[in-house]
DNA sequence: GTCTATACGATGATAGAC
DNA sequence: GTCTATCATCGTATAGAC
């Protein structure tokens, strides 16, 4: 009967992990360590490491993004009511501060896992995030469309392309800088940092 | 008598391996069976796996940033004879075109790499790359910093980070595109690809 | 259905013969 | 310098206890 508390013992000890040391450096036998389960029962639950990751997606990830999608599609319905163009930096905004909010509520970890996947070499790990973000990129992609009717659709996408590296990678490193010029001391406050990205980003994709 | 033969032909095997699978997915038995080297080989002229891909970057990187450094450089003094600023755009050029020429010249293998581990989770494999690029981005930072002097150090220090997110993004995918809405076939151009990150870049770091 | 014990092939690393 | 042999550890698989 304890195999509900057995599946999410191994699920935050795996987000825990996997955000910290890496996909490929934990190792099974660390997290069922530290979850106190037997090395089986993440193939019992799971099926595999690979599995288990796209199940800490899942149970994270699904949620956030029906509230980004919400938020801009709303967005865009709003606009078309007042016969204007969505702004650029609210669909960002949209897009943004879900992770921002999940990311301040405790599930810090688990925003750290995401950018360091979409930053993953590995393709069929990469697949398995992008594969639940896809329909969120081409909405993010129609609303920026509609904010930016002078860009053709290359040039969006290719921006498109350029901002969410900008984006993955802030999230991915989270304040872990590896460069630092004398005398600067980052700031700590995540709000601010993340209003900064969406005004370089917004900045980038409105370019003549 | 052969050992040059098989320090390099371990280094090309490496390097191409690496940049197709990614380092935690090539074993070294796959490297020393395609450099039709022993096993023992690699840890006797490297030491490990993790030095053979240090070696990797020190036969390419160096050279490359070298060059980068004498662009900025040049570009820095050029602009002080003139009594201007340094130009944004110039800057980023300077950085970003040596990557190109290389990429385009038989280095496609190895700019795949460095990009993948720019954005590589492991922070010991990530550390290799960044202590041989420390330098040449706090060059970057400086030049930057010139030529756009309205900036706080703080700021433009955020704002670099975001720019090189968005270059790393950019150089690790080189035109793998996850997602494609309907009727985008990107420009494969790397020349023309790189101008417009140059752009969206340059307008990101001048916002006001 | 849940969970455990145990074993398998492959990996990075190392020691020592030649 | 090069090679063979060997090691601990990895992800995975399965048989069987409760």
């Amino acid at each position: 009967m304890n195999h509900i508390d057995t599946k999410e013992r191994i699920l935050d000890a795996a987000e825990h992990l996997f955000a910290r040391d890496g996909f490929h450096r934990t190792s099974l036998r660390a997290i069922t360590g530290e979850a106190r389960v037997n090395l089986a029962a993440v193939h019992y639950h799971f099926g595999s490491k690979e599995a288990l990751l796209d199940a800490i997606f899942e149970r994270r990830l699904d949620p956030m993004n029906r509230s980004r999608r919400e938020s801009l599609e709303a967005l865009v319905e709003s606009a078309r009511r007042k016969g204007e163009r969505p702004a650029v930096r609210d669909a960002l905004r949209a897009f943004i501060l879900p992770a921002l909010s999940l990311a301040e509520g405790g599930g810090g970890d688990f925003m750290t896992l995401v950018g360091r996947t979409f930053a993953e070499p590995d393709d069929a790990l990469r697949g398995l995030f992008m594969s639940r973000m896809q329909p969120l990129f081409l909405l993010l992609f129609e609303t920026v469309a509609e904010a930016l009717p002078a860009l053709s659709r290359e040039t969006l996408f290719g921006r498109l392309q350029f901002a969410l590296g900008a984006m993955g990678h802030t999230m991915c490193r989270r304040g872990r800088f590896s460069i630092l010029p004398e005398g600067i001391s980052p700031t700590g406050d995540p709000a601010a940092q993340a209003e900064a990205l969406i005004h370089f980003v917004a900045a980038g994709l409105e370019a003549p």
